[in-house]
DNA sequence: AGTTTGACTTAGCACTGCTAAGGTGTCAAC
DNA sequence: GTTGACACCTTAGCAGTGCTAAGTCAAACT
């Protein structure tokens, strides 16, 4: 050990989670985020090797702060499930681009995946078998990257002075102006409750 | 008119979507593309006003192919909305990146938008609300983005080298390798039951 | 005191999307 | 047929990107 440093990789992580909140996925230089730091640019390079290891460690701390677990004993596997993809979805909405950050991820920690083990784990424990736990555990995760991602795409699928078409409108009028919450609760649901199906018919 | 131009709109993101395939979304830059259809690269954007944009012809280009339309007079919605995931997975799958083009679009053309509308109509006509078959299409159609991009990240969440937790080791193992086929299968029947089941009971 | 080493700076490379300005061939009008 | 206009492409280049090589300098160890 010699001189103490002025940026350590947390650091660096959560500056970046801040600054991104401000800019965008697409601001988040790696000048803008030294310039934060009031450090010349290379000297992110002591700490993180590339910058993808970086959004790395964005998105597993993202994750990690979603402090998704195992169900609690007195909880149902459906309830624990909805649950936890609900508090998933919030962690991603926590930050601007959110998810797509973890969409870009490509590794994460070890500890991150123990948790994940964890969970798997406490389903096996009540009838799952390991991969229908995996695939299970899967389909939720992605289907709320899915809908994160479109829901911070803020994309309107067309320039909103075009004329939509009827059905879609009619849609949309229904449910209030935007895909929000009810949209992410139908689908969960559904999935949830389908899964119950598909476990009691192998 | 005048001269008939050597270049036009839909050349253009044939050959980026046959280049996307040999090099990635990564490796997919202006000059690149411009390279490949013998031509300075500045000669693109007299076509396209952006790179986005080319990215969003790319990306409608892929859900037209997926063929996606109304449901079969004899075909159950069940059946149809299925059929119609299973297809829009092949189109993303059928190019590299395919997944990440289309959550990276921000705008579809208006036919596209058009076919859209006419499933919902369709939808509609048996007995869905415009609201809840919107929610419904884009549950399907988020995990379906959601599945995808992880499947072509072909992320491994930790380096092989290091050693799996357990339970995580025996699912992969039960699976088969990978996620695949099944587990997609999986989450969307599970999606598919369970919207069945929202709709019985309001 | 001298040497090592951790943490940072300065300079700069190869590349990106994109623009401004200029050229060139083809067509319509006269 | 000459002229003008316009569609289409080229040359040159700007501002910005991730990242590296080499140098600096104070703190820590011997």
């Amino acid at each position: 050990m010699t001189k103490k440093p002025g940026l350590t990789r947390p650091l660096l992580i959560d500056t970046a989670l801040r600054l991104l909140d401000e800019v965008g996925l697409d601001g988040l230089t790696v000048r803008r985020l030294a310039a934060d730091l009031k450090v010349q640019s290379p000297a992110l390079y002591w700490h993180i090797r590339t910058k993808q290891e970086l959004l790395d460690g964005m998105a597993d701390r993202m994750i990690k702060d979603a402090e998704m677990g195992p169900p609690g004993e007195d909880e149902s596997w459906q309830r624990w499930l909805a649950r936890r993809a609900r508090g998933y979805r919030a962690s991603l909405l926590a930050h601007r681009d959110g998810a797509r950050v973890v969409a870009s991820a490509t590794r994460l920690e070890m500890d991150t995946l123990l948790a994940f083990d964890r969970e798997l784990g406490s389903m096996v424990e009540r009838g799952f078998t390991p991969g229908l736990a995996l695939r299970t555990l899967t389909a939720v995760t992605q289907y709320v990257n899915g809908f994160v991602l479109q829901e911070q795409a803020g994309r309107r699928a067309v320039s909103l002075d075009e004329e939509l078409p009827a059905t879609l409108v009619a849609a949309y009028r229904e449910e209030g102006g935007a895909l929000g919450e009810r949209a992410f609760e139908h689908g969960l649901l559904a999935l949830v409750n389908g899964t119950a199906l598909v476990l009691d018919e192998p």
